[in-house]
This record gives C-alpha cells, sequence and structure tokens, in this order.
DNA sequence: CTTGTTACTATGATTTTCATAGCAATATGG
DNA sequence: CCATATTGCTATGAAAATCATAGTAACAAG
C-alpha cells in the first residue's frame, strides 16, 4: 500500500487519504470519544466506522480505552501520533473555511490562543501575537450556528433507533 | 455530497477527500503538468487520473491551458484556489516524513527558503530564521535517493508502452 | 420480563476501482 | 506514402468497496 515510495505524502495518504478518516479524526480532536458520537457526527454507515477506527488504530494514531467493563465498552482516543496529525486538521480548516464555504455562511468554530488571549484566526501562527499556535495553547468553541447544527445531527440520529 | 455542514473540514473532504485527488495535486506542485507524468508518478489508471483531473477542474482547483493544437493537448495547472492548498501539503508532508517513515530513508526533498537561504525544514515556519513560509519564498529539491526513485518509475512506464 | 442503551455485525444491492486493452490524431523516419 | 512512435485518453468486464437497511449481543433499569 505504502507503494515503497519516500514520498512523506503518498505514505500520509495511505493512512489518511480517505474521507471518513479523516473525519473520525476530526470527531476526536473535538473530544467526541464514543462509537455514536463519531457515527451520529461523520454520518457513516456503523460498517465504515468501525472499519476506520480499526486502521487507525492498526496504523498507530488512535487507542482503545476500556470506560466500561460488562459490558466490555471502549472509547477512542489519539495517540502521539493521532495528535501530531493536528496541523494538518488545521491547515485543512484553514483552506476549507476560505475556499469551500461562501463568507456568509459564517464559521464553525473560534479558536482563542490562550498564549494572548485573542483569536487565533486560521493561520499556522496567531493572527493576534504571530506566534505558532499548538494545540494545547488553543481553546476551540463552536459558533451557535455550527452547535445548533451538531445538536440537531445527534437528534436525528437518535430519532432513528 | 458537502452535506450541508458549515465544518470546513468535512467541506474541504468533500473536494480533496480522496488519495489520487491528494497524488494528483503532488504533481502539479511538483510542476509536472502533462498528463503522462502525473500518471506515470502517481502509478494511477488513466481512468483515475482523467476523472481527478475532470472533478479538480470542476472544483476550480485545476485549469487546461492548451500547449499544442493539432492534435489538441493540454497542460493541467493549478488555479489559485489549488495554490492555496500548499499548506495542506507541507502539513501532510511534515507529518508523513515524522510519522510514515524510518529516519534511515531519509527525506524526499530539501526545501531552502530564498528570504534567508537556509534550510526551511519541516514546519509552518521557516526552521532557520523563524519567518512563515510561503511557496513563492521556497525551492524545493528531490535527493538523489528520490530523483531516482521517480527517475525509474518513469523508466518502468515508459517501458509499457 | 419488557424496554432502553451502546456498539457493533450481517446482508444483498449499488457503485467504484482495477487491470488490461485499444483508439484517435498527428509527427517522424525511411 | 507507409510504418512506427507519441500523447492522451476511452472501453470493457472482473473485483473490491460502499451503501442502506436490518438485526444481534450484552447488559441495565424499571
Amino acid at each position: 500500500m505504502t507503494d515503497q515510495t519516500l514520498c512523506p505524502v503518498a505514505r500520509a495518504e495511505a493512512v489518511v487519504g480517505d474521507r471518513w478518516t479523516v473525519l473520525v479524526l476530526r470527531e476526536l480532536f473535538a473530544r467526541n470519544h464514543r462509537f455514536e458520537e463519531i457515527q451520529a457526527q461523520t454520518g457513516g454507515t456503523p460498517q465504515m466506522i468501525t472499519a476506520r477506527l480499526k486502521t487507525l488504530e492498526a496504523d498507530g494514531l488512535v487507542t482503545r480505552r476500556v470506560y466500561n467493563k460488562r459490558p466490555l465498552r471502549h472509547e477512542y482516543h489519539l495517540t502521539e501520533k493521532g495528535e501530531a496529525f493536528f496541523p494538518v486538521m488545521m491547515a485543512l480548516r484553514a483552506w476549507g473555511e476560505t475556499w469551500c464555504k461562501s463568507p456568509r455562511e459564517g464559521r464553525a468554530m473560534k479558536y482563542t490562543h490562550l498564549v494572548c488571549g485573542k483569536p487565533a484566526g486560521l493561520g499556522p501562527v496567531c493572527e493576534s501575537c504571530g506566534e505558532p499556535v499548538r494545540r494545547a495553547d488553543m481553546v476551540g468553541e463552536r459558533t451557535p450556528k455550527y452547535q445548533r447544527e451538531r445538536d440537531a445531527r445527534w437528534e436525528a440520529f437518535k430519532a432513528t433507533r
């Protein structure tokens, strides 16, 4: 699958070059660790989610953590390798906000840079203070519109079971 | 397809959430503009490449440019929207180099930051001078090993026609 | 002992992708 | 002129992935 190439983009794509995989990672970065939540917010079928979580685990981006024995239940968490994917997510987010939406639709998230206490913006460096932003130095908050969208998806999901 | 979501990651993935698409973009960033070269270096079948180039054009990342009439031949070039994808490529490259390869395999590319004349490294800011790096401010050079790999792929491709 | 919760698995239809082959339009060499 | 090469695709049928829909397993709560 890796095609035995030296190209890091090809190597990365062999792991994360799939829509569902990235959406699952998005949910994990959003601190949604349960199967059901991931399924509801990505809109994937259970087999899709199961399959992606399995390969993400095999590829070392995700670990399963028991949160309940009897019945055995797991939460899915990012490993260091998974966390390291954060800059890609942020770059993808920036591109998506800038080029895949009309400005009047509004943002999905607002990030605050804890180091300076001001908005972090979309770039790899804080738009307020110019420092490179790390995940640990930011808090993200959903805009009301996006929060409503997610709530609605959850309700719709629950209604079908 | 966009699923009518406000999430920029989902929006972006609807466009570039596919292995072949990203590999095609990689070749365009590498200034390979011909169908044949893209096919050879990505390893895709002609229909894959045709299909991706078509959707990339429809999504506004790529334009076709006539380089020869009679027979009519096109080159594929990145639009502004396509060029704007560069930070994602760099972030993906950084993650791939760091997490999808053993260090002894070596790098595929060396980038020089033209502003300071020193190596740019893997991050969003130049490792030598600390300035955010833009595509126009960098020159990339393939490492000998990676160049040989590409030459070999081209030879192998040519040999089958 | 019925209903609810969570995390899946099973199944058959549909869609996508793959490998292999071929074609169209022209340039080039003899 | 006629055969071969070049470039950029299209066609075809087999194989694999994905989808919608339904169901199951293992327990908890009432």
